[in-house]
DNA sequence: CCATAAGTGGACGAGGCCCTCCACTTGCCC
DNA sequence: GGGCAAGTGGAGGGCCTCGTCCACTTATGG
């Protein structure tokens, strides 16, 4: 085997280490996945790679260099705000009062999966190649159900609520995604207050007043439909 | 200006009067509206016109010369499905328990929602072109304002109930369309049946038991992402 | 049976996106 | 500064879909 006459002790990871990146090189990285953010929250994941290069000024090269598929730019793009996710299972889970600690959690992926269409995308449908996700997955259901346990043994929840239930609520909000974000917001918290009056255990007699209605009529409601 | 030879007394409207065509294209203009149809509840209303033409047996220049716009096969294609909603409209308005009438309308659409693909883009959008319909849809919406109404004075939606929820609905069930239909329509009907306990002005203290959960997990999220 | 016009199918150019390749530029270490 | 490998941008080939065009086929009326 020939001697390495490179100075590196390794070669770069797809896409995964800016460690051994030249300086411009990982300016770029970054300029790449800001752009890839913005690109894929307004336009979802499936945006054309050269809208993304476009937006962070580089050529189309750059971007397959770094990244070399569309899933590990979606992955890198997507890692910090499931991080958070991540961490808001966890304050969930820690929550003295599981009831309030699943509310809570839910109401925040709600906001996200109806503010950025790429989170949406990745969230609900698990990126193919983002096996990273699938631990994290994994645990996050893990919590999930613990949670769903606590929340029903404290009579928080009604005896015949599933735990399939809170998938079914996320498809159900990923549904408002379509609409703007102005109107998806108010939408999806007065989506979220209905379900959850729903799932107490021992609704009042007198429910909880509701959050502001959104700006929805049968005549507004819209979805893109490629206007060819 | 020239006298017409031809015999007929008017140019055939574009894909709408089947009433002057030779009878070869008469038959293959109804192939091509089945074809639109399967395969629009199938992929949606964006699949390849190629895709129709081939599950037709004919040619694309065939379509083309019916449908010169793939807005007007839409149109055409679900035109049977729209006059069917708009009859449920108005059996749901004839129901003399308005509550009743309203959410056997409402499971009725969600059920066509989570079952056609093509059918909850049409319906949800309100396909350009399809002007046709904005009289049935104002008419649609008129007559559910007046269901709404009617039902809140018989106390049988809760105050705060808005018009706008019923939208809000209707896009929470699209969004359980994105799973395949053994799993979508389970999933819909218990969400509506969430959703209507907690529309009930005066809910009972032992609320309504809910329709068997979906087969529904986290993991099992999919949505079909474009896997190039 | 024939003339004729309506009808048909597949080839084809246009346009969009994907992703690779290669000649050129630029940061880095000496 | 100077050499060099890392890095870069844009051109280009491949693939897919759209929608049109035209030479061929076929129903229909006499």
């Amino acid at each position: 085997m020939p001697d390495q006459p490179s100075h590196k002790p390794s070669g770069p990871a797809a896409g995964d280490t800016p460690a051994e990146l030249r300086a411009d090189a990982r300016r770029n990285r970054e300029r790449v996945l800001d752009a890839a953010r913005e690109v894929f929250a307004a336009q979802g994941v499936d945006a054309p790679m050269s809208a993304v290069a476009r937006r962070a000024g580089v050529g189309v090269a750059t971007l397959y260099r770094r990244f070399p598929t569309r899933s590990a730019l979606v992955t890198a793009a997507f890692e910090d705000q499931l991080a958070v996710c991540a961490t808001a299972f966890e304050e969930a889970q820690a929550d003295p009062n599981p009831g309030h600690g699943l509310y809570t959690l839910l109401e925040r992926i709600c906001t996200t999966l109806v503010t950025d269409r790429g989170f949406e995308t990745v969230f609900m449908a698990g990126f193919p190649e983002a096996l990273a996700y699938d631990r994290q997955r994994a645990v996050a259901e893990e919590r999930l159900s613990h949670l769903v346990q606590r929340a029903r043994d404290a009579g928080q929840l009604r005896e015949d609520f599933a735990p399939a239930d809170i998938p079914l609520l996320l498809l159900a909000v990923s549904g408002l995604a379509a609409q703007p974000p102005e109107t998806a917001l108010p939408a999806a918290r007065r989506l979220l207050t209905y379900l959850f009056q729903s799932f107490q255990a021992h609704p009042p007699s007198r429910p909880a007043p509701l959050p502001p209605a959104p700006p929805l009529d049968l005549s507004g409601l819209q979805r893109p439909v490629s206007a060819r």
